[in-house]
DNA sequence: AATGAATGAGTATTCATTCAT
DNA sequence: AATGAATGAATACTCATTCAT
């Protein structure tokens, strides 16, 4: 087996154990006997656990970057519409946790507890869907699709949130939901809601 | 100092300490000495750390019930005009997190790495308030308030991650909003949303 | 047993394995069951290994502070015939190093290989000997009993370096002499050769 | 590189490492850094870490008996004059730990808290110093140079002492002395001493 | 001969819990 | 009830050595 793909092994079983038992109950000796290598192996590729862990978030987090991000000629064919360049933002934003459960168990669950000593690592991903959100909803303001008067911080706010727990409880193995999980459907239900509100008109 | 006295400020240290450093990185040590009592003591009280911590989720969770739950004459009060209800149900789970910030970081980020040990206990939280909404949401069906066509647990979801979110980023100390925090005004930004939804309607 | 009778238990099983094994050989399981207590307990009453060493180092020292000082009736009382007072001053010496085994083999042999982080500690001992000696010999100098062309520092070195290697080949239990030492006898021969010199005259 | 060449240079810089930082401290990690090579390649020369330093305890050891072994014809030249045989004796010790700054660190200084697996190689250098001090002065009896009442052993261990303590303070490196070191005036100083004694004559 | 990734025995240290006083 | 010294299982990490390439 070649370094690289013994180092991305060695990452591969520290997300399973991770995401499943969390930062502090995963051990080394967890990971070393999951990837059957010997003790002294992943020193050689990671400086410590804290490192091994800090490692793993950025590989995460390149995934995400690749996942969210839409490219200028999306957004002119997303654009025309109110609500389908919204719903194609948050297509892709549950489509990234989507694909990887452990993912999305350790970056909505696992790192919520831990310290300053990761803090920065771990608000990366919030703070990029956060800046884009933001991004979204100043754009539409600018053309006019976006009520000029909702606070966009706050909507961000809102709408992460929404996502992070949605994805949480229907992605996650442990949550698990009765038959496959309609990701389309999901978006449209959610854009139903921004797009419309939740009340009746009581013209 | 009487029992009970010296039981609620071991309780008071602990969130305290919990709050600020998470379950793994808070020691029986800190608690001690922060509570200014014998090592011993604390043993007197609770059976080990995890049973502190569980007494102390407990207690947290008490008060849950008291601050969010509406009563009978509340619920005609406000059920007069669609979304005045969920404005009021929003205030109250905003302003419960909102009076006690060691209460917020703890059931909103402490908890959340945890192992299945304490996962019972961690889901009272959100499964109250989930169980309220979903109420919430059905009556407003049931009174044609709200649309019949939108998803209740869905929309639950959504409403409680967006109020954790919220809740979280506003609230807590380390994340500090420039002046004061106004819950009123939060409140009215979050209920216009789900009133109008984020478009401007495109005659 | 009270916590300072255990601590001084500590301090005296590391001392004698220390003396044997030297610091990187010496393992705190070794102390630990020569002592007959549990792991966690040395680190009650130290901070670590290299603590433990510098609190041994420590207070051999303070027992060499208060073996070779010698008193000022003590210096008028030697001062008197010249060779007298060093005599005194070197049987004191080598007193100190005969009285504990341990000690000697501990400041003699075992402190000389270690790292820069104990390096003030044990520097210390030989300071003391050589700020010591120094003030000996500038006092001759001033009554007129040493040879004003003697360089200081140096003499002082010779006796000093004279002194360590004496006190560890002769008293050093792994290098045994056959009977028993007898200090008076050493000193005397030393002061002779400091008195005469080596040589015959060669009128 | 040939073979021979690259043992000599991995020997060249394990003495470095060694002198600097002693025995335990430095990791075959350091020399093979330091020198340049693989992490196997070090066990094709030597076997392990300890046969390592015992081979370069070897060719130090070469280096001593060819330094401080006085032949014949000298023995004949120095003999002439009570004083000038040790004096020449003193100073070619001395140049043997003046010429290589980490051979006298090693020597005097790394090796001395080792384990007893190194006991016989450490030993040589001492015992080979006190052998030829110890011919010296049996020679300067037998010749009527020297006092027949000193006690050659104790007198070789005093000069020995002496002399290593003098060479380790005043050529090591990290115990600078301002200005550059001269043998010759240390050598005549320390003649002079064991010449005429410490002492005035108080006739 | 040279390489360097892999190995795993060895070691210091932590920290929740106990229990004699 | 309160104390705090003692406990020891648990754990991360080191580093000399090996061996397939």
């Amino acid at each position: 087996m070649k370094p690289e793909e013994r180092k991305n092994r060695i990452l591969d079983c520290a997300k399973r154990l991770f995401s499943k038992n969390g930062y502090h109950n995963t051990q080394i000796s967890d990971i070393i006997s999951e990837a059957g290598i010997a003790r002294g192996t992943i020193y050689q590729y990671f400086q410590n656990k804290e490192d091994l862990f800090s490692s793993l978030l950025d590989s995460l987090y390149r995934g995400l970057e690749g996942s969210i991000i839409i490219s200028p000629e999306e957004v002119k064919k997303y654009m025309a519409r109110p609500g389908s360049y919204l719903g194609y933002r948050i297509k892709r934003t549950l489509e990234y946790f989507y694909s990887d459960r452990d993912l999305c168990s350790i970056v909505l669950r696992i790192t919520q507890g831990l310290q300053p000593e990761f803090g920065h690592l771990i608000r990366r991903f919030e703070n990029k869907l956060m800046e884009l959100l933001k991004g979204d909803i100043e754009l539409g303001k600018k053309h006019s699709t976006v009520r000029k008067d909702i606070d966009t911080e706050l909507t961000a706010n809102l709408i992460a949130g929404a996502l992070f727990r949605i994805s949480y409880n229907y992605f996650l193995s442990d949550n698990p939901r009765h038959g496959r999980v309609d990701i389309d459907e999901i978006t449209e239900k959610i854009v139903s809601i921004f797009m419309k509100g939740l009340f009746l008109e009581t013209s």
